[in-house]
DNA sequence: TCCGTAGTTCAAGATTATTGAACTATTGAA
DNA sequence: TTCAATAGTTCAATAATCTTGAACTACGGA
């Protein structure tokens, strides 16, 4: 079927939606890899996403990441490239992304 | 069997357990009451939970706060005093408490 | 000692998450 | 064009979690 992605609009993004997407280990990870390739520039899903997970988790966690507003997907070609939306975010909830990417830095460090 | 309460030491805990905990629409209501009531100061698990909340749902929700450090709890006689840990996490993770009080206030406000 | 209040524990049903298998879409090569 | 490879998606079934009623514990007051 494969249809189209859905991206809320900015206003439509609920901070719940934002906890609940970055409060699994995975998502996390692949948010901090987004962010670490530079935020807006964009990465496929199998480049973002932990190595040994299985393409259909994977999917689904781009899925939640994608429906929370935190990532927005486009395809190209064979391949989906994903951009975090950082600055939109920080906009509608100052702070919360960039301390919680700051602290997950922090904790790797260890 | 009543077992004591368990809190974590700061320093084991970790980012996840707070997202994983602050995620859920009910305790994140539970903590900001909390925060609103003066965070350190303490109220009992009734007063801090919605009120048509089951009692054993409600245990739930303050287990799962104690245990990702977000709270400690205290037994004052019949009650159970709940306050916010939040200057411990401030120190520990800049930023992402206060940030996600300050945006779920607004996000209130609509 | 008995009752009421505040919360805990356990177990079972309800809800979500994970993943293998089959499928779609696009690209590049023969 | 046709074929194969690549990158993801979708579905369905199993696994893991959450929610809640019922029974229980602990304390304080009458």
């Amino acid at each position: 079927m494969q249809r189209p992605f859905v991206h809320p609009a900015i206003e439509d993004i609920t901070l719940e939606s934002v906890l609940y997407a970055l409060a699994d280990p995975t998502r996390l990870e692949i948010v901090k890899r987004l962010a670490g390739a530079g935020g807006a520039c964009g990465m496929n899903c199998s480049a973002a996403a932990p190595a040994d997970l299985p393409k259909s988790t994977q999917s689904h966690h781009f899925q939640v990441l994608r429906e929370a507003g935190l990532i927005r997907s486009e395809r190209r070609g064979t391949e989906v490239v994903n951009a975090l939306r950082c600055a939109e975010i920080e906009k509608r909830f100052p702070g919360v992304i960039s301390s919680i990417l700051k602290a997950s830095e922090k904790a790797k460090k260890r």
